[in-house]
DNA sequence: ATTATTTATTGTAATGATTACAAATTTGAT
DNA sequence: ATCAAATTTGTAATCATTACAATAAATAAT
């Protein structure tokens, strides 16, 4: 694993003061466009950074979708899954073998709702649910 | 709590068998539009029906969203949300007081996404995160 | 440079939603 | 009424996430 600077970057773009264990985070989801849970991101690092722990894991991916650098994908009911892609895109999970795609959708799409009075919208998600290809031939 | 038949042909509609318990869950989400969680729906019913098990709630619920009867919010990472307003509608949740609202959109939005081969799309949702009106104000 | 103060990390224990599972109950058909 | 299948129940387990207090590291002040 090498840490590059990139992920420095992107803490110092969105004021995140960078750490060792920051860093790491943030390269495993540069690197890993695979919407990795918390737990994955844990074991990954685990092996290169053995004083890891599981805490600074969650506490590090809250700040860095607190800032904005990445953000957080609720399709599952199980588990938070985390993408460092946060261009608009949509995300689409197979409710058979529960893999997890993107979809790419136009720009316009999804940000074009009524501003009704104070309400303030700072984030929107396009999730599809059906089946995969794969499990699809069943 | 009244049990009204619209709880039983909705089950009846999708092909569920109704049951004394199937029947009050359904309701409940009929009568409450308010996106409750299955603890909610469990402690609501509870008082009317001492011997309801949680897991009854878990498994109906369960059974209801397989069904299509009902749907599945999974905005919060929290619990899931239940809904028996299964029109294209988007969802809008509070990050500061996490309360949850309806938003009305054009049926067109949603579903319109190229078909990939074999694919198959049974659900779409949008999610909208923000700040509420109320809470905007500080 | 040394100490003081703040900030970040760690480990363990707690929480809380959901599920597994086996026993008990109810339903429906004969 | 009797048997089998389906449903419900209660308890215990699971597992993701968080709380919290202790340690360590980084930064600021003397």
């Amino acid at each position: 694993m090498r840490i590059q600077t990139n992920a420095t970057d992107r803490l110092r773009e969105f004021n995140i003061k960078p750490s060792l264990q920051r860093i790491a985070v943030m390269n495993y989801l540069l690197e890993n466009y695979t919407h990795p849970t918390a737990d994955t991101i844990f074991n990954s690092l685990y092996q290169y950074i053995p004083t890891l722990s599981k805490t600074t894991v969650y506490n590090t991916l809250k700040l860095l979708v607190k800032h904005g650098a990445i953000i957080e994908i609720t399709i599952d009911d199980k588990n938070v899954r985390y993408d460092a892609d946060i261009r608009q895109h949509a995300h689409f999970k197979c409710k058979s073998c529960s893999c997890l795609y993107d979809i790419p959708i136009k720009k316009s799409k999804l940000m074009m709702i009524k501003k009704t009075g104070n309400l303030e919208i700072t984030e929107s998600h396009l999730y599809y649910k059906g089946y995969c290809e794969k499990c699809n031939k069943n």
